[in-house]
DNA sequence: GTCTATAACTTGATAGAC
DNA sequence: GTCTATCAAGTTATAGAC
């Protein structure tokens, strides 16, 4: 429209998504802004047109993130009180936003403790509360009977682990289809390992 | 012995027994070699007395740790020839594993990848290995009809990040018995988190 | 083996021309 | 908004006295 030839457009969305990827795949002090830079195809100083810091960067990506599965929790608690169901929810939930956005989960996953204060506090605020709502929901379904009579800390705690792991096989299963990672977590998690019983 | 007041050892195991703790803090990158001195009680450089380089470090803690699984896996392949027994095994050293050392264990679990080559490619392919050994089991068992007919693949990047998460609620639980952890994770893992069924 | 001093380099970020 | 040039601070690691 302006220029005859239309360079590639340089938008502070791309500048996120380039850092998330690298985020993944070095960390994120792994890092360095020439890096980030070059994958943009910018001078380093250029990105400071666009942000504020490499913080800055860290920071939105880990906050969108903490929103969604917020966002997303709170849609579960408001439908069907049912423990099982609201826990089969949060597996999908998790699943989802892994499939949609592999890198920026794992930014968010694991390289949140490289936030300054008082963002890294304000962070883990948030996780806690998160945590506590799960926490909840198990606690519910063994009080109901539904869930077995199991430390519902190690419950809680074995469930975040699994979800946390679930970007690295959205991309190392060949079906990529994360409905069939649902069935089959679903199927562990619910109903077990064993056969028949 | 030789000092009237004995001072404070400054072995070689001081140093990586304080590097692991500071590594799974705060991450490799995130750790200078100023604040692994200050830790240990020494200037950064009395450090090179006892090491080559921070790299040697976290080499040593990844490969120790590597061999110790390898090790156990050994053990466990050699004994009852039972997929059931041998998958309850597996679980059962990787919580002893996180029990015994959960800093080194973190920092092999998560700070592997800030391996310099060509010990990354190595430490890699140590984990292949592993991990195929594992999906072996996991594949046997279905075959015979002990598991459920699920994606092995899928199965086994479940097994793993349960595994991988072990160390956060080996501190986090007030009675950190491996026992009980064991005998929670078995649980849900064979039998299944619902009731009855 | 420990220290002081410093080398050699990389980092995140800024100044100012265009 | 992008560039060149540069800064100040921090990094790992070494040299050499004690």
């Amino acid at each position: 429209m302006t220029t005859a030839i239309s360079k590639a457009r340089v938008s502070k969305e791309l500048i996120f998504r380039e850092a998330a990827i690298l985020f993944q795949r070095k960390g994120y002090q792994a890092t360095s802004m020439r890096e980030l830079a070059t994958q943009v195809g910018l001078e380093v100083s250029s990105l400071y047109s666009h942000i504020r810091s490499k913080q800055e960067i860290l920071e939105r990506i880990c906050f969108d993130n903490a929103e969604q599965f917020i966002k997303g929790l709170e849609q579960i608690e408001l439908g069907i009180c049912n423990p099982a169901s609201q826990m089969q929810d949060i597996l999908g939930l998790h699943i989802d936003r892994a499939s949609i956005d592999p890198s920026s989960i794992t930014v968010f996953n694991d390289e949140w403790r490289q936030l300054d204060e008082p963002a890294l506090t304000r962070f883990i605020q948030l996780r806690k509360n998160y945590e506590s709502r799960l926490l909840f929901i198990l606690e519910s379904g063994i009080e109901q009977g539904v869930f077995k009579r199991l430390d519902p800390q190690i419950l809680l705690l074995t469930i975040l682990s699994i979800m946390r792991g679930v970007h690295h096989w959205v991309k190392s299963t060949k079906s990529d289809k994360a409905e069939e990672i649902k069935k089959v977590i679903s199927a562990i998690m619910l109903d077990g390992l064993l056969f028949g019983k």
